[in-house]
DNA sequence: TTGTAGGCGTTATCAT
DNA sequence: ATGATAACGCCTACAA
């Protein structure tokens, strides 16, 4: 591997002056800095990242810890994250932790002195409190991890209004019996939406009914057996508003098994608008969420938190619409 | 920031002891080992990335080059890839360059010093040169990077099979006039995919007609696109074969928007089986890749020359298989 | 079993 | 305008 001190010596000047023509320092004479700058790329010399980033106290990259990688909703994360963090010239160190806390102090620890600065997304709301040991040590911004954590920075989906205004839209084409498959209990995401479901339910003026309440786990799967569980009630449910897409196609495939039409013979909506929400057959009704936008933003404030030091912390909201395609029925008429 | 020197102060030791007991090196009495341990816990110490990968040679990181990170397919690639790395404590430090000698340049560049090795997706032959630079100087791995590479080890998809068994299949089915959608010229696995075509017209005894080839970019506007430009033609082909399933579901709604029924008036068929092709209407025909074991096999690849030092490069080839759905009227009856 | 000291590759500080 | 040299935080001979 060649050093700065090959370079030097090859040049015939000190470490120091190679170092300087590197970061374009000023007070080298052209000929020098022509000559190290040519010897340089003659010998393929670029500087060595973790010896630069120990003394400069800077890495110029972003650590961003997920709970999982699968799936449209994580892709557009990280696309959103990196591109932002590329046009400031940092990279990303990607981790993705089952949400334990065990597996977050790792990733933690691990990422100590090789990143400048965090992005956490961890719904699990036990996993909070291992993030409070962290609090003010470095920049961080926590993604989706429930406003409470004032200590932080941090952006939230707007859960609570998307999920309310589309079980709202639901009841304004005139379902009463709708029945939703929530996610984890103790995802912060899914808690909210599902407070927004009940919320418009009793705005309405109906009796929420526990039997219409299904936990899934965000994951198609758990959709589909869910979908097959609400089959199975009498009175059937008319609606069925899942807390992510992916249940909510999961959901889709289970009653196009049991033959039943959607949305004739019952309605089924969504929350993210995934990428492929608009593919499903019928189209996909969802509560639109500009995920690849929640990664931007969360960069931009990490990366101003790196660059304006102390501040405030802000909490920011990203907004959700109802987008409505005919798996729901289409609009209200 | 806490360092090993508070540590070794706090406990009354020298930094030695407390670099061992963080090692669970040999030869620390138990008390010690105890006693730094708790100390060491809670001033909530851990050791800094940089330092220690300036004496250890060696990052626990694995840099990872994409043309790009938009799509199921570069999700895919990543999962596969970050899941086999995480299994062995290794990180993966995500760059996406738009396939530019320049910004692929800038990149490697930046990555150095901070990765042991690294996983280079770069299917633009032209960049293919740019590489050659690098040749043995540190550990990689190409994805997708024309086979031609000697000097590297490379995994690729197996496109020509792959592309003229689909192609077979169509002819099976009665189709003479099959059109391809074909990707950009000069991408490697396009290209492949495209030779692949062309080969199975030829046994089957079809001539090929120039008019029935149209490139693309991989992206669904671009296979909209060409779509529509097929319709026009007389006579129009019977069968649209498209080099990615970006690109067919972008034909599909094109031929959709025309009035035209799949696969009654025209077949269509794609090719790397993204999670979203089952869901199309109809459900796309494809040729299956496993993406996240490209990645996968990929990451493995890699870690095996990290750890084993110098070996033979190794050539590898991932098979594909035809999946056949409705879109291209199901199996050969 | 533990401590001392040198060095990893770079930048920053002070000379000159 | 350039050079010597001390950090940065850590690991590892070697010494004790």
């Amino acid at each position: 591997m060649v050093t700065i001190k090959d370079v030097a010596r090859e040049a015939g000047v000190s470490v120091a002056t190679v170092s300087r023509v590197w970061n374009d320092a000023a007070f080298v004479s052209p000929e020098t800095r022509q000559r190290v700058s040519e010897i340089a790329a003659r010998l393929g010399y670029s500087p060595h990242g973790a010896a630069r980033s120990l003394i400069t106290r800077t890495t110029h990259a972003l650590g961003v810890l997920l709970p999982d990688l699968y799936g449209e909703f994580f892709s557009e994360i990280i696309r959103g994250i990196d591109h932002t963090a590329q046009a400031d010239g940092y990279h990303i160190l990607v981790s993705s932790s089952h949400d334990s806390k065990d597996e977050i102090d790792a990733a933690l620890r691990s990422m100590r002195g090789r990143v400048d600065g965090m992005i956490i997304m961890s719904p699990d709301l036990e996993a909070q409190r291992t993030l409070h040991a962290l609090q003010g040590s470095f920049p961080v911004v926590l993604l989706n991890g429930g406003a409470e954590s004032k200590a932080f920075d941090t952006i939230t989906i707007e859960n609570h209004e998307g999920a309310s205004a589309m079980v709202r839209h639901l009841v304004q084409r005139g379902h009463r019996r709708i029945a939703m498959i929530a996610g984890p209990e103790r995802n912060y995401d899914a808690a909210e939406r599902l407070r927004g479901y009940r919320s418009a339910l009793g705005e309405s003026g109906i009796a929420p009914d526990p039997a219409f309440v299904l936990a899934g786990d965000f994951s198609e799967l758990s959709g589909h057996r869910a979908a097959r569980a609400m089959l199975a009630l009498d009175p059937r449910p008319t609606a069925i508003f899942a807390a992510n897409d992916s249940m909510a196609i999961g959901a889709l495939s289970a009653l196009r098994e049991a033959g039943l039409r959607v949305p004739e013979d019952i309605a089924v909506a969504g929350f993210d608008d995934i990428p492929m929400a608009r593919y499903m057959n019928p189209p996909l009704s969802t509560v639109h969420v500009d995920i690849s936008k929640l990664g931007e933003r969360a960069t931009t404030l990490l990366l101003s938190s790196l660059q304006n030091g102390e501040r405030p912390r802000k909490q920011l909201q990203l907004a959700t619409n109802l987008v409505i395609r005919s798996s729901c029925g289409g609009p209200v008429s």
